[in-house]
RNA sequence: GCCCAGGUGGCGGAAUUGGUAGACGCGCUGGCUUCAGGUGCCAGUGGCCGAAAGGUCGUGGAAGUUCGAGUCUUCUCCUGGGCACCA
């Protein structure tokens, strides 16, 4: 019996398509193009079962759009600088860019082993000068045009990696990348003025309606806009230059019942009090040093000291107020310094409460209600409320229009001003190590920053490092640091700050239109090819990645590298969900677990032990594949025992691609099997040869297989657009399963047989692309699929001429009627009454009401 | 604490978007094929009652709307994820 060769065939068949260019695209005014892109890959060394299923799902859609006639533009490449490679030059004296490239070059035998329909000529890594000149490029376009700017300011520095980190990759206050404890240390910076595009960016999400809800909504959060009240208090007994106290509130309706101010411990005036006040002092120390983990946060108890400083109420000038430092208060948001209104703001009570301050209430329930407790009284904005302390407005009113009220009193007044205000900061880019992008400015003591003249582009990496000792080498390498001012000529230092890795990956998608090319990027590329039409990538991007991307599309625009029209850059997004795997574990020495890989763990029915010493091993949960669990599965060893077209399979069987998928041998074996199975089916079905033409009578039978063929053809279509690909492998099982069942051997049959395999074949290309050509070229055809067009289905075939309606007695199915598919109504309702299973439930009466559904269903109510 | 998803057989998941719940796959059970099988083929597979026909219950739980609810509404429980002393 002939089996289906993978090995031989996969190698083949990536070798054809190459010879004859088939993924090459070049701008094509006569056809429509389409743009699909997946997140290109950190060059680890490794692909790993992730980039697998993103990079299947993305050839999916590639190879489908492509068979439906778009010109498809489908490219890869490599987010290639980053610190792993500078770990790996001060782990093995490498150095990173050797490194890298062996990397891309193991990578790219991987990825090219499944079978992609990739462009390969437009290949580009981010570490190569010909991708970051560009880059510096428009980094001095970017500062001409006043995007980029550097302060001085306080940041995030990485003790481990040396390096600094943006407040976005903080993670609990723990470097993202070394989970080291960040310390603070202040430094000049180069930033990226994207909270200027605070508002755009916000508003501009509406405009994504292919993007999933939950990234928009993140967005926006992360974005942050609030409307509040900004004003200052008067001071009583502060010291000389805080006469006034700014702070702003969300929730300037609750005014009157303020009865204290705070300030954050960073406060420009808790650090003028700490010189002299000794309890200050400390006091700040300790909430600097509880740092801003989220559990230390959470379960931190309100804590304050009284400055002894008072505030005056802008309402009443003998109300006066205490002022606290808090350490609930932070410096980043608003002004730093806050009114408490305990009876609305739950963390403003506990305080109140532990320090016995006055709890006054201003709003209540609109029918009774009754003073604060413990619980502070804090309904939706939108909640029309009673006012009882309100100052400005109508008595009951919603906390939006009581908000909008005391912003107008406020300005009617002269005491303060409404604003919108922004969580999202400025991008800070500046990053003091080797590997990555250099800052194409230098640094004069006459002149100042003086930006590189683009003649002088790329400012290239030195190749002579070392990496014996942390810190960046940039910094400590003479010949390359010290050069002439471009400007006067006198020696002057270059600047040895390299850009944030996010900014190669910013840009990257305009640049495919156009990899080759001594300009960022070339107008009629990026005209004809932009958007992307398709973005597939990890969930874990939804916030950085897409929003420093959307920034820079703006950027660029501004600079003239982008038209107008790709002003955001992604038009429809999809978000993959992650691969998992159960754990495996074995009891160590000292009790702790010791993680084993699945290759190492034989599963029985009562459980799992090692193969190597029959040791009994725990069973863990499927989580995420991760090195530190050992859940990982090698994809090239899948590919090597499987084919690609297996693990491609696998990979979008089961599980919606939007959801996590768990890898299981069982799985995999199951469709290795299933490829066999249509193999042998195909090999000993009889058909006609191949060309034959539609024979003339169809018999009845024939013209079911027909009709199923049909059908096929239409929801594995529709299936695939809307990106559910297990429903579409389901939709090709289902199909397998009707051709097995007939073995008539009549001409109408080896016509209707054929054509049916013919479908399966083109139906089953984007997914398995190898095991489609083959069957393609067994059933006698010499053209590759590769050029052949997605089957489009003859709708009077796929049509059911005759529909079962089910019909139901009081809502429950007690029996079906078989009809022509025009059938009116009342000749349904008078078949459908006749049943005897109706009959017998009617028991002679007559019903009191009969529901006709045309084309679904029957309901007889008695 | 806030926000967002999601709870459907032994498991992964379908359900034409208010119209036959459990498609398809995995697993399991029985049978056939095979020297053998971790291969292939056939049949079965939500619970309960029943020899069967059939009945009945059933989509985390409770109530509601409807001729009809996995789907809509309200409340509630649980799981996963994200964010945060955001004023």
């Amino acid at each position: 019996m002939s089996r289906y060769n993978a090995r031989e065939a996969e190698p083949k068949w990536q070798r054809i398509w190459e010879e004859r260019g088939a993924f090459r695209v070049e701008r094509d005014p006569a056809r429509p193009k389409y743009y699909v892109l997946e997140m290109f890959p950190y060059p680890s060394g490794r692909i790993h079962m992730g980039h697998v299923r993103n990079y299947a799902m993305g050839d999916v859609i590639a190879r489908f759009k492509r068979a439906q006639g778009y010109n498809v533009l489908h490219p890869m490449g490599w987010d290639a600088f980053g610190m792993p490679a500078e770990n790996a030059a001060m782990e093995r004296r490498v150095h990173p860019g050797e490194w890298t490239y062996q990397n891309i070059a193991a990578m790219r035998t991987q990825l090219k082993a499944m079978g992609l329909s990739l462009d390969w000529s437009r290949e580009i890594a981010t570490c190569d000068p010909d991708y970051y000149a560009q880059q510096q490029a428009m980094f001095l376009d970017m500062l001409a045009a006043g995007l980029v700017y550097r302060k001085s300011s306080v940041v995030n520095w990485d003790p481990v990696d040396q390096t600094v980190l943006a407040n976005e990759q903080v993670i609990e206050g723990c470097g993202w990348r070394s989970g080291a404890p960040v310390e603070r240390r202040e430094l000049t910076q180069w930033f990226f003025r994207i909270a200027d595009m605070a508002d755009e960016l916000l508003s501009a999400i509406d405009g994504l309606h292919k993007w999933p809800e939950k990234v928009r909504l993140m967005q926006r959060n992360w974005i942050g806009k609030s409307r509040g009240l900004q004003f200052a208090f008067e001071t009583r007994g502060a010291p000389a230059g805080f006469g006034r106290l700014e702070v702003y509130s969300t929730r300037p309706d609750t005014l009157l019942g303020a009865s204290f101010a705070a300030i954050s411990p960073d406060h420009p005036l808790a650090k003028a009090l700490e010189a002299g006040n000794p309890a200050i002092a400390e006091f700040c120390a300790e909430c600097r040093r509880v740092g801003t983990s989220e559990e230390a946060l959470e379960t931190a108890e309100k804590k304050g000291v009284d400055t002894g400083i008072r505030v005056v109420h802008p309402l009443d000038p003998t109300w006066e107020m205490p002022v606290w430092i808090a350490n609930f208060i932070l410096m980043d948001y608003g002004t730093g310094a806050i009114f408490g209104c305990p009876a609305h703001d739950q963390r403003d009570l506990d305080f109140a409460r532990k320090y016995g301050l006055p709890v006054e209430d201003v709003f209540m329930p609109r029918e009774g209600g009754a003073a604060v407790g413990n619980e502070a009284y804090v309904p939706l904005k939108s909640e029309p409320v009673r006012y009882v302390r309100g100052f400005a407005g109508d008595e009951i009113q919603t906390g939006e229009a009581a908000v909008e009220a005391a912003i107008r009193h406020a300005e009617a007044n002269g005491y303060g001003r409404g604003v919108e205000n922004y969580r999202l900061r400025d991008w800070g880019i500046s990053r003091q190590r080797y590997w990555g992008c250099p800052i194409p400015v230098v640094h004069c003591a006459a002149c100042g920053v003086v930006p590189v003249p683009k003649a002088d582009l790329p400012v290239r990496l030195p190749e002579d490092v070392e990496f014996d000792r942390p810190g960046n080498p940039l910094d400590r390498h003479p010949t390359w640091r010290d050069v002439a001012c471009p400007s006067c000529g006198a020696r002057a230092r270059r600047e040895t700050d390299t850009m944030d890795t996010f900014v190669d990956s910013s840009w990257y998608y305009a640049r495919f239109t156009a990899p080759h090319a001594a300009t960022p990027t070339v107008a009629e590329d990026v005209g004809y090819w932009m958007n992307v039409d398709q973005y597939i990538g990890g969930i874990e991007h939804a916030i950085l990645h897409l929003l420093y991307s959307r920034f820079f599309a703006r950027a660029m625009q501004r600079t003239g590298h982008l038209p107008e029209s790709a002003i955001e850059p992604f038009e429809a997004l999809f978000t993959q969900g992650m691969v998992t795997h159960e754990t495996y574990a074995t009891a160590g020495a000292d009790g702790r677990r010791v993680w084993r890989l699945p290759e190492e763990v034989e599963r029985t029915a009562e459980g799992a032990h090692l193969i190597a010493t029959g040791e009994p091993v725990e069973i863990g949960p499927s989580i995420k594949m991760s090195k530190s669990k050992k859940n990982v599965i090698d994809p090239e060893a899948i590919i090597e025992q499987f084919g690609a077209d297996t693990a491609r399979w696998f990979m979008l069987s089961d599980s919606p691609p939007e959801r996590d998928v768990e890898w299981t041998t069982a799985g995999v074996e199951g469709a290795w099997r299933f490829l066999q199975r249509i193999w042998r089916m195909m090999k000993e079905a009889e058909l006609c040869p191949v060309g034959t033409p539609v024979p003339e009578m169809i018999l009845p039978m024939a013209a079911t297989l027909r009709q199923t063929t049909h059908k096929t053809m239409l929801n594995v279509t529709r299936s695939i657009e809307g990106f559910a690909f297990n429903k579409a492998v389901a939709e090709i099982y289902t199909f397998v399963n009707a051709i097995s069942k007939e073995a008539d051997v009549t001409e109408d049959y080896l016509f209707a047989r054929r054509e049916a395999f013919e479908t399966l074949a083109r139906l089953m290309t984007p997914m398995t692309p190898h095991f489609a050509e083959e069957m393609w070229a067994a059933l006698g055809h010499a053209t590759p699929l590769v050029d052949t067009l997605w089957p489009v289905a003859d709708p009077g075939l796929a049509r059911d001429e005759r529909l079962v309606l089910p019909v139901q007695v009081n809502g429950k199915k007690r029996g079906e009627v078989e009809v022509a598919r025009e059938t009116d109504a009342p000749t349904i309702e008078g078949l459908a009454l006749a049943l005897p299973d109706v009959q017998r439930y009617l028991e002679g009466r007559s019903p009191k009401k009969v529901i006709v559904v045309p084309g679904r269903i029957v309901n007889v109510v008695i």
